[in-house]
DNA sequence: TCGACGGTTCGATTCAGCTCGAACCGTTAG
DNA sequence: CTAACGGTTCGAGCTGAATCGAACCGTCGA
């Protein structure tokens, strides 16, 4: 008995130019329709619903029907991960010439990371908390200190909600484009969604790029200093 | 410009039962010869070729020619940990029936993971190292404090010398089968290497098995106390 | 009740890519 | 030098899977 099959499952099923699309369009982090993920991936609406069936085959996604709409989103965290660090060693592995893109800079800048923020400023972010005595790690966990907590809780984060969750609060991811840490779990979620709610930052329809206002560049400068 | 080309490329190389089998091969850490690895996937040694080439070419496997010999191996560490993070998502999204093979216990117990040790063993002393603040969080870094130094120097690990090497002396690594951490990096290799010669742990041929022997669980228990 | 719409199923077609036999190249051993 | 051996290349056959048109099912709105 080889583990060889059961990779071959995982692979397989995320390595088709249509599903690997896919996949890619749910790293954004919103649930998306059969249609929707049709079309982004440029075939019709029955071929795409195979492949949307051999991804849930895979338990790489998970449906959830709502009226007449079927909604199709990232399985959990693992799958993310799986992906994200996919992204990095072909990122790595890739052709450097046909490497760089347009809006690739803006990527490596902020983006989101299933239900997180990635990038430069994300990594930064993580660093500073670290740095700050805000994150900490307990052995090898990552956890929030005690003025953490009363930090999240001014920055409009219910950490004992958070924390009532059955998913860890506190993760951290390894970014791609950095090769660093950043955060992820409960925390880094509702970080990102806290960024939103404020106006702070825009998530860009149909794509990861996250810009961050000028309001958010202010609010994030006097809260950490000023970013790199 | 979406991502999603990259991942096809990545993900479609090892997608295929015979590439697949191919890499499980050599995620036991060892070089191995086209035959070799043909024989293992079951296959003719001119379709092994073709197999190992777009393995190559996709820069998860690296040559290396020594006569008339060819040797391949995992190209980096980046690649062993995308494997191992497939191997840990292919095994929570299996069909639990046929979950459980005969070998799965022992290799949940002890393995190698590409050059360094996984499993049971390997989360529990990684984490006895960071109790024991032989280990230690810096930041995000994880690194070896002045008692850890001395500790390995004692265990028979020349840590200077693998400081100089490029590659980064203590990373994190999951272990698929705990979700738990285990060491990774320069030091990690060191150490599995370092049970190897002092026959604390034989590795079993063909396979990522690693057993302990006697000598080994008396060694270990008398250096961290009893092992789970 | 009916039409519009989101989504799936079925069947036929097509094509990429896996497979192996045969031939070939380079290295090693005798 | 020659035979054996590891490995690759080439060509032809075959199969699994992706694709789309057409038909179908369920939900929604009028």
């Amino acid at each position: 008995m080889s583990i060889g099959p059961s990779i071959t499952r995982i692979a397989a099923a995320i390595g088709d130019p249509v599903r690997a699309e896919m996949l890619a369009a749910l790293m954004g982090g919103r649930a998306l329709t059969a249609t929707e993920l049709a079309s982004c991936a440029g075939i019709t609406k029955q071929t795409g619903s195979s492949h949307l069936r051999r991804l849930v085959d895979a338990g790489l996604v998970t449906v959830r029907s709502q009226g007449r709409h079927r909604y199709f989103g990232i399985a959990n965290e693992d799958v993310a991960h799986l992906l994200e660090q996919m992204i990095g060693v072909a990122a790595r592995t890739a052709n450097p010439r046909l490497h760089v893109g347009p809006k690739e800079p803006a990527l490596r800048r902020a983006r989101v990371c299933y239900d997180h923020l990635a990038g430069e400023i994300a990594v930064d972010i993580y660093e500073r908390l670290l740095r700050s005595e805000l994150l900490c790690f307990v052995g090898e966990n990552l956890t929030l200190s005690a003025d953490g907590v009363r930090w999240m809780r001014r920055f409009g984060i219910d950490v004992e909600r958070l924390r009532s969750q059955r998913r860890a609060l506190c993760r951290a991811c390894l970014d791609w484009s950095e090769r660093r840490n950043h955060l992820a779990g409960a925390l880094g979620a509702a970080f990102l969604e806290r960024l939103f709610e404020r106006g702070w930052a825009r998530r860009e329809r149909g794509s990861r790029l996250v810009t961050i206002r000028p309001a958010g560049e202010l609010g994030l400068k006097r809260a950490f200093g000023s970013l790199r």
